[in-house]
RNA sequence: GGCGGUGUAGCUCAGUUGGCAGAGCAGUCGGCUCAUACCCGAUACGUCUGGGGUUCAAAUCCCUACACCGCCA
């Protein structure tokens, strides 16, 4: 079984924040979840390198575009390497491949007439030199998002897409398929509106010159969000109108602030094209300081680079992953962080595992006793790994960690009810041995959240996981036994506040 | 202004088709002391936003008022 899962390509204007993190450390985790289950997964991410913006902010820095867009790349792939993203491809809407399945594309729909010259007027801003989307301008007094001087409205000659075309098919497919846009509360705002009526629509420019040019008799380039969302066909190739063998995405994680243009724009270009839909399409929330959204103009930066050096990667992946309701606003505060850090980490799990190896070296000499699992605790794992699958297929990454915590709180009260450090060693033996199970399946399952952890855990038990080939199953309950205890590690330090 | 959503313990939230109001964290009390001052057990905490209605029975369904949020205009 197939699972290709994206999130979106981050526009390189500005360096990573904890934006992007949450987004592709969520979907690094369910690739990640995926492959432990055996499927054969594609994880798509990358670059959105094109535009007026990039052009600007290239030369702001005195240098030429092509060293500001390859600048800029690294450092998102850096990034996801420090967060140990495991991503299968990271593209760059600037390579070759991507230009020309984008020109083959717009050939395709022209040929179609899903594609047609028309007029585009539109606000533009003169200094800024380009046009300014609607939505972003207030009727009132039309001014520049971004430098504030006033624009004034521009007639030019553009091509256009049919989007207007598809407003029923989509309505239609949305009534048949509601499960495509997810959270559920979303879809009522989307088919709201698109039953206001679509409007074409313009897909060139011609004021534009760092971008892909449009295969028409005119030099045009092709807008950005033509562009950009191509990506994701480009990701896993398209030849003769035929896209790869991941198609369709199952899973397309996106910020909910572009909700429409995944769920719109993007459904309607793969119409024209007659191509499958995606399964899913999520549009996760905003992180906020104080209910007040992140934002560089308000100096409430999370920097993920210090969380991530001061608690360690997996505690930030932890964090994210596990604080709030994925698709809802979360409120970041460093009180909260830690909290979550000591308690789920430091106090349920890095303790039981210490204190589970502790009791191996003081009664069994470091040598694991033999499996022995008691029926209830397989149950309990059995009911644990069903209702992660279901969590993970609902993309409720706080559901699935907390079904994982069930085992290890069941651990920890099972030592404090036998009390193997003076219990006769048979005994003993059979609690040590159901918590060195557990601790194994346990590491498994965090994996996807957590993976260093993961591998620091598989060294004090002393299990040899080939990398990106382990499985999530009950095997992992029988330990060989005389196996001996890897070193004892301390998962995570406490912090003390 | 239009459409939609939310309002439940100090905090964050769960509550299938109506059937004795729940969890985690924080609090309090106790136990344990193998362990990272950890862990385990017990316990208090509620006018389920206000008002009205349907029903043997409403957090849940209907109406209404208020507050907040989202999308659109």
């Amino acid at each position: 079984m197939k699972f290709y899962i994206t999130t979106p390509i981050y526009y390189i204007n500005a360096e990573p924040h904890i934006g992007h993190c949450y987004t592709t450390i969520a979907a690094d985790c369910l690739a990640r979840y995926h492959r432990i289950k055996g499927r054969d997964v594609f994880f798509l991410t990358g670059t959105d390198e094109h535009g007026d913006k990039i052009v600007q902010a290239a030369s702001k820095k005195g240098i030429t575009v092509e060293q500001f867009t390859d600048n800029m790349s690294g450092i998102f792939r850096s990034m996801w390497k420090k967060l140990n993203i495991s991503y299968d491809r990271f593209i760059r809407t600037t390579e070759k491949e991507h230009e020309q399945i984008v020109q083959n594309v717009f050939k395709i729909l022209m040929d179609k007439g899903d594609i047609y010259p028309g007029e585009y007027s539109g606000y533009y801003c003169v200094p800024c030199e380009f046009f300014i989307p609607k939505t972003k301008i207030e009727q009132s007094s039309p001014v520049c998002p971004d430098c504030g001087r006033p624009v004034q409205v521009l007639t030019e000659n553009s091509y256009f897409f049919r989007l207007s075309k598809y407003e029923k098919r989509l309505l239609e497919y949305f009534s048949k398929n509601p499960e495509m846009i997810q959270p559920p509360f979303r879809i009522d705002e989307v088919k709201n509106f698109i039953s206001q009526g679509l409007a074409d629509l313009s897909i060139t420019r011609q004021t534009s010159s760092w971008g892909i040019q449009s295969p028409t008799p005119e030099k045009y380039s092709v807008y950005v969000w033509f562009d950009a969302l191509l990506n994701y066909l480009t990701g896993v190739g398209f030849k003769d109108g035929k896209p790869g063998r991941y198609w369709p995405p199952d899973v397309q994680l996106i910020g909910k602030d572009i909700l429409r243009f995944h769920t719109i724009i993007w459904p309607a270009i793969l119409m024209a094209l007659n191509l499958p839909l995606p399964g899913k399409i999520f549009a996760h929330g905003w992180w906020t300081v104080g209910s007040e959204k992140i934002s560089k103009s308000k100096g409430n930066i999370v920097d993920p680079v210090y969380l991530m050096e001061r608690y360690g990667t997996d505690g930030f992946r932890y964090f994210l992953l596990r604080e709030v309701t994925f698709g809802l606003d979360g409120e970041y505060s460093e009180e909260k962080f830690i909290k979550r850090y000591n308690s789920d980490l430091a106090n349920d799990l890095g303790n039981l595992v210490n204190r589970t190896i502790n009791l191996v070296e003081k009664l069994f000499g470091g040598v694991f006793p033999e499996s022995n699992i008691s029926t209830d605790m397989e149950r309990l794992i059995d009911n644990v790994i069903a209702e992660v699958e279901r969590s993970m297929l609902n993309i409720s990454f706080t559901d699935a960690l907390d079904n994982i915590w069930k085992i290890i709180n069941e651990l920890n009260k099972l030592l404090d009810r036998e009390k193997p450090w003076n219990a006769p060693l048979d005994s003993a033996r059979h609690t040590i041995s159901q918590c060195i199970s557990g601790i194994s399946i346990i590491s498994v399952l965090i994996y996807p959240f957590i993976p260093e952890t993961s591998k620091t855990i598989w060294n004090i038990l002393n299990i040899k996981h080939k990398d990106d080939k382990i499985l999530l199953s009950n095997d992992l309950l029988k330990i060989p036994s005389g196996t001996k205890s890897g070193k004892r590690e301390i998962l995570f330090m406490r912090i003390k506040t």
